[in-house]
DNA sequence: CTGAATCCCTGCCGATACTG
DNA sequence: CAGTATCGGCAGGGATTCAG
């Protein structure tokens, strides 16, 4: 075969999971979608594998990113169990975001995404290809 | 190391991409993110990963979908360059759809999105995890 | 400093009907 | 068989304001 990770089982080929005829929650690719569902999600998540972070912090890294936009991302990211909310106490109130381990594991899906978006230089065989 | 897999440049460390502070469609992610955008979109690639399709038969196999969903979804992914359509002269119009190239890449994508969401039986981290 | 609440606008997608 | 046209409901997310 030509592509098979390591030490990897692939969920794919028995699971009845994989036969899915609708987008619903319980299938793991929705579930893994649904995490990282949204604008800004992916970013806030690479900040945070960066190292952890503050909120302000992570204003700073992305500046267009809304407040209201951030806390619903690091809500939805919470749910997900992927962050981790740290608070400490005195003043002024002092937060830091982390990723759990669970969210660690993310890295190699980014990297997944990443591969595949970069693998081709635009207008090799995308879009535009013959246009210009 | 961990998990590195076997002759891949890995492209987050200095590429300038890796440090975008929006979601810029420029960023490898995102266009990845933007081919797999929208609802129903995955099972149509996973249904494609099976082998060539008719039309007919990707609305058989899901039955949930509508018709302006799927030729939205097949124009899309056509637009990505993942699927390729091939009409047939002679009638009834037969018209296949199969992947390119470029598509059947996606299928360790969709892999690494799997693993991550298959990885975490429901109520062990997540969001339900105390609830019951 | 760290957020939550509200408002409004836009784009998605589902249903239905119609065409080559 | 293989789609397109049109419409409407609803959720996503940006700007602003308010609170602990």
């Amino acid at each position: 075969m030509t592509h098979r990770t390591v030490g990897h089982q692939a969920g794919l080929p028995d699971d009845p999971r994989a036969h899915v005829t609708a987008p619903t929650p319980e299938c793991p690719v929705e579930i893994t979608l649904a995490a990282l569902h949204g604008r800004w999600t992916t970013l806030v998540v690479r900040e945070l594998l960066r190292g952890d972070r503050s909120y302000s912090e992570l204003r700073a890294a992305l500046p267009a990113l809304s407040d209201k936009v951030l806390s619903d991302r690091l809500a939805q990211l919470g749910e997900a169990g992927v962050v981790e909310r740290d608070r400490r106490p005195g003043w002024p109130p002092r937060v830091r975001y982390a990723l759990t381990p669970r969210g660690r594991r993310l890295g190699p899906v980014l990297q997944a995404l990443w591969d595949w978006g970069a693998d081709t230089p635009p207008g090799t065989t995308g879009p535009g290809a013959a246009v210009r």
